[in-house]
DNA sequence: ACCTGCTATGCAAGCGCTTACATTGATCGG
DNA sequence: CCGATCAATGTAAGCGCTTGCATAGCAGGT
């Protein structure tokens, strides 16, 4: 037997609120999406049974109906440290003051995850994406165009390249910090850096310090790499290795904070003084940056000023088909105690 | 003139890869769902077409027709420290070996805002929810009720509570660690806590310390209490305010890490030596715990195995109507420099 | 040769919304 | 007092999938 009780158990949909009020469903829709569309009276009926049921609308259902979910998807390599924490809350913060909503989703570094991802937020109807450096298959690129899903790059720039972008230039800010670590008399450098294969980001930080190098007359070959994975014990360890090469470094340039700090610890452990026996910078200038003992040396980024304004981009190509949109953040040195003139 | 070209610019549906295949939706869905009830030969076919056209499923449609999305959502307060990183990626870890989707929103420590996120979440057809504590409106637990949607709870541990949790006795550590401080000879005790009034975890933590102290003989009205937000620069504010007061603390316990890392600065920048001069103690064993100079006192809070048995429980109760679940996890006092005995 | 019991596939009815279009009834100028 | 205009609401056709049920074809037992 049968009932019609709208009080049963099932979830109440917008037909269950229709009959309640006595009006038709498109009418309910309308005083949901467009009250000013609704008299006032009819307003309040459906209103009221709407509470009444306890009526929540079925997000899936208005997706498939109206095409646009209001919704945007980031993908960002790692939730695990805070690089990415505070750019994505102003991004997302953005976007709340425009309605939209934010998803999250994070790819361990890994090119083949994120693609997963990327496929996994467009089949969810997200509006718009938000990724993190721009080298990764062009295969990805042309799936994104054909979904008709605008996507933004964040982290990175390149002004070559055709995708709306807002970051800020990794290759010259590295160079311009390793300048000054040259400047200060710094000849045995290294440096531990996240893997450079499909991290755009690393492999231009490198670049700017070798870049330096050469401008300062000092061989390429001179500089020792390690590369690992982003995290305090992975720069700690990095840092054991390093010291045990024959021709020890004087300073440490570090692809981020969180390696850079690792390393600190890591060399207070060690017994040596930092920066008087080994100088150490980070690159990003996040909280543990300024707190860090002795405080870090680093590449200050706006990250809050690049998360709002890759919402801006985004949330105007959305819609629109404007092809392009590019922003430049600046970034400046921080200097700090944990870099110092070399003493021999 | 229309065309029914599939190669057009919509993207290609079910529709378009079965007219390619010469199939039924029906087959093309099953295919994709489950492929043993395929012959094999249909299946390559279908396949083949879904490559032709790099077919994505909509994922809107499939969760309205299907009525479940392999998807639950975990609504944290902030993304913005490390608090409940690890937690959450060991939880996603476990939910994606189960081929589940993991969906965030952080609330901003807002019960408002977090209500809000649920009903997003469960709107958009999460099967389950996460949430972190267990103290709010009741009026929510019984929505998730109506919906059928199950919740965990986690990082609180509420006996009496009637919701599945995965979490800790935040009284009980935080009493444990006070009561090894009082042992120490302390009794000039500050705490710098995060608000009270909605939040479970901060008010236990606080609770412990009383009841430690009360223990101890030493009235209740001896503890100074500041309430900030969690933030290094808030920690450090707090600790400011704490030396204005006659009675100067000799020990600062901090609710979380990121508080007590923000003191332990801060009390090295107005020339305080830690611990000499001033203990602190955290809470939670975050990574900076171990790299702060000096290393903090904390309590460890087996953040990984919490994720993975909240992942776990919340998989359980998905599907299966079990009423109810409790996991406590054991935490444990990390002893670190930044505590020493009170020395007059 | 016929029936039974499979298995592989197709048919078609929704899932809960939005929205173009149709309908209704009021308002108003002439 | 009539038709044009317009605002408020209703009608119903989808959106792109899943899935219960119907069907067809085939193997094997009798």
């Amino acid at each position: 037997m049968q009932t019609d009780d709208p009080r049963s158990d099932r979830t109440p949909t917008l037909a269950d609120v229709a009959r309640l009020a006595s009006v038709s469903t498109a009418t309910v829709s309308r005083c949901l999406n467009s009250p000013d569309r609704v008299i006032e009276d009819t307003r309040n009926k459906v209103m009221k049974a709407v509470r009444e049921l306890g009526y929540a609308p079925n997000f899936n259902a208005r997706a498939l109906a109206a095409k646009r979910t209001n919704t945007i998807g980031a993908i960002i390599p790692t939730m695990e440290n805070a690089i990415f924490a505070r750019g994505l809350q102003a991004f997302q913060e953005e976007l709340g003051r425009n309605g939209i909503t934010m998803l999250v989703a994070s790819s361990s570094y890994q090119s083949d995850l994120e693609e997963e991802q990327i496929r996994t937020l467009v089949s969810r109807g997200a509006d718009g994406l938000l990724l993190i450096g721009y080298r990764r298959d062009p295969r990805i690129y042309e799936f994104l165009k054909r979904q008709g899903v605008p996507v933004v790059i964040a982290w990175g720039y390149d002004p070559k390249a055709q995708v709306p972008t807002v970051g800020f230039d990794n290759f010259a800010a590295m160079k311009s910090l390793a300048g000054k670590v040259i400047g200060m008399g710094h000849r045995r450098i290294a440096t531990i850096t996240a893997s450079t294969h499909d991290n755009d980001r690393a492999s231009e930080r490198l670049a700017g310090i070798l870049a330096a190098m050469v401008e300062a007359g000092i061989p390429e070959t001179d500089l020792s790499i390690v590369e690992t994975t982003y995290g305090i014990d992975e720069g700690g360890a990095a840092l054991e290795h390093l010291m045990t090469l024959p021709d020890r470094p004087s300073v440490v340039m570090c692809g981020n904070d969180v390696l850079a700090v690792g390393v600190i610890a890591k060399a207070q452990e060690l017994g040596l003084n930092v920066p008087a026996d080994l100088s150490v910078t980070g690159f990003d200038d996040i909280e543990i940056a300024k707190i860090s003992s002795p405080p870090l040396t680093t590449v200050h980024v706006p990250h809050r000023r690049m998360g709002k304004e890759a919402a801006r981009l985004l949330i105007n190509l959305v819609g629109s088909d404007r092809p392009n949109g590019k922003v430049l953040i600046e970034t400046s040195l921080q200097m700090r105690e944990s870099l110092t003139e070399y003493a021999d």
